[in-house]
RNA sequence: GGAGAGGUGCCGGAGCCAGGUCGAACGGGCCUCCCUGCUAAGGAGGUGUGGGGGCAACCUCACCGUGGGUUCGAAUCCCACCCUCUCCGCCA
């Protein structure tokens, strides 16, 4: 959510950062009208309120004195008063709900040095690791979902009898494999990152406060029963776990690590990367996320992004890093690093984290406050995230890229304490 | 799921079942000052968040789980909902 006094103040710089994205700029518009009027509505009616406050006390006070007819004068006055502010104090309510509803719809403003651009096109390669194409052999040149029917260990065909299509089941030293990975993500962040297990079902102000609601709600799987919804990403409750909570700026950095399942409903791509891993509306991840103050926030932005990248780099994994440009950052980032990895069997570069920073976005939503160690009131928090570890594309990935001539599959160092009893006699692990 | 109890400021805890000057007694904590060789003890004062207005001192509105209602006036009365706790039932 974007800072009302802001808008209020400076427009113009607000108009250029959501042209800057491509937004509609209508709204804005339509916002700085809103703002105006209920200022001037809700001036009117706390000065009525005054009144009425005042009013009332003085009947108390004749109704003590024993002057009862001289208080029933009053009482008539302040009825009438009563009534103008019941009006006022609707069309207030209305204008303040329509002020809401644009504010939370409204996307985050760019970061300064977001770079420039409509779209994915425009994203900056930050930097690739050295890797020729035309340099994998044949054995690597067979796509995941290929490998994984051939191996035991991935089986799409019977999860999509359970689930239906975008569902995938792991079997075998497959599933193994996606534990092993998870734990691996989880304890290479523990020295920095409180380990939390979070729920995965939350309530609707959970996934506001994020910015996947209101304007994503085709995203999400919803409960109706109980009205709940299943997290897209740990993101989601990890955000919200100070939620409404005034944080002393000593305890500041938080950091959090968590592993949770990962619904999306996947709605606006239907027909796309529906073969194998590539896109699936159940997964497993790994995220890392901060809460900051405004000053520590590009600190904690290059950490989180060194840490998904190392551990990347130490699967073995060929990857580059992109700096989106301002078309292509998600709706609550200012500023967003991806991470993509190169998968040869389906010759493709696949995104395996998005390490953003939000400035006060969601911290607003959330109102996730500090109090700053020097000087009085309160201050906004600055949000900060990416995946440690998605596991279902770096599942793909990994058993392209280490895919030996005989079919097997190698298993870089970092992992094998982690699959040690699928490392020994011939399993498909090597 | 059933029965009961309860949700008040940083914490504890009054006020509510006699509605009025209650943003809220009292205690603790914390901050400033005084006292003291230091600390403790003791003394004085202060200590919420958010919106609007003002250069400022300050003024004003809202907030006693949430949302409605009654009333000139609600922390206090009425209704609905949410949450917590205890017991029973059920269950991994």
């Amino acid at each position: 959510m974007l800072d009302l006094r802001l808008i209020r103040n400076d427009p113009d710089s607000v108009r250029a950062g959501l042209a800057r994205r491509g937004e509609d700029l209508a709204a804005l518009d339509r916002l700085v009208e809103l703002d105006a009027e209920q200022r001037t509505l809700t001036a009117e009616r706390d000065a009525l309120r005054a009144e009425i406050r005042s009013l009332s006390n003085q009947v108390g006070a004749l109704h003590r004195d024993q002057r009862a007819d001289e208080a029933a004068a009053l009482q008539e006055e302040s009825r009438a008063l009563g009534q103008q502010e019941k009006d006022l104090d609707a069309r207030c309510d209305e204008v303040a709900l329509a002020v809401r509803d644009i504010l939370l719809r409204l996307p985050n403003l760019p970061a300064v040095d977001c770079p420039d651009g409509g779209g994915e096109a425009d994203n900056v390669v930050v930097r690739v690791e050295d890797h020729d194409a035309a340099g994998y052999a044949d054995h690597q040149r067979v796509p995941h979902w290929e490998v994984g029917e051939q191996l035991g260990i991935l089986d799409v065909e019977r999860a999509v009898k359970l689930s239906g299509s975008m569902f995938v089941m792991y079997r075998g030293a497959g599933a193994a494999l996606v534990r092993a990975l998870c734990q691996l993500a989880i304890d290479r962040n523990v020295d920095l990152y409180e380990e939390v297990r979070p729920p995965t079902l939350v309530r609707t102000d959970t996934l506001v406060s994020t910015g996947h609601l209101p304007k994503f709600v085709d995203e999400a799987y919803h409960l109706e029963r109980d009205d709940l919804w299943a997290i897209p990403t740990a993101e989601v409750p990890l955000t919200s776990l100070h939620r409404d909570e005034l944080l002393d700026e000593a305890d500041l950095p938080r950091r959090f690590v968590a592993h949770t399942s990962c619904f999306r409903r996947e709605a606006g791509s239907a027909g796309k990367d529906t073969r194998g891993l590539l896109r699936v509306h159940e997964f497993d991840k790994v995220e890392i996320l901060a809460l900051g103050t405004p000053e520590q926030a590009a600190d904690l932005h290059a950490e989180i992004l060194g840490r998904a990248e190392g551990l990347i780099r130490d699967l073995g994994l060929v990857h580059r890093v992109l700096d989106l440009c301002a078309g292509d950052i998600g709706n609550s980032a200012a500023r967003t690093f991806d991470i993509e990895v190169y998968a040869p069997g389906v010759d493709q570069w696949l995104e395996v984290s998005s390490v953003s920073w939000f400035s006060d976005y969601q911290a607003r939503r959330a109102n996730l406050r500090y109090r700053p160690e020097s000087g009085k009131g309160t201050e906004v928090l600055h949000t900060l995230n990416g995946s440690a570890l998605a596991v279902p594309r770096v599942w793909a990935a990994l058993v392209e890229t280490h895919r030996t001539p005989d079919g097997t599959i190698r298993i870089p160092e970092p992992l094998r304490p982690y699959l040690q009893p699928y490392l020994v006699g011939d399993g498909p692990f090597r």
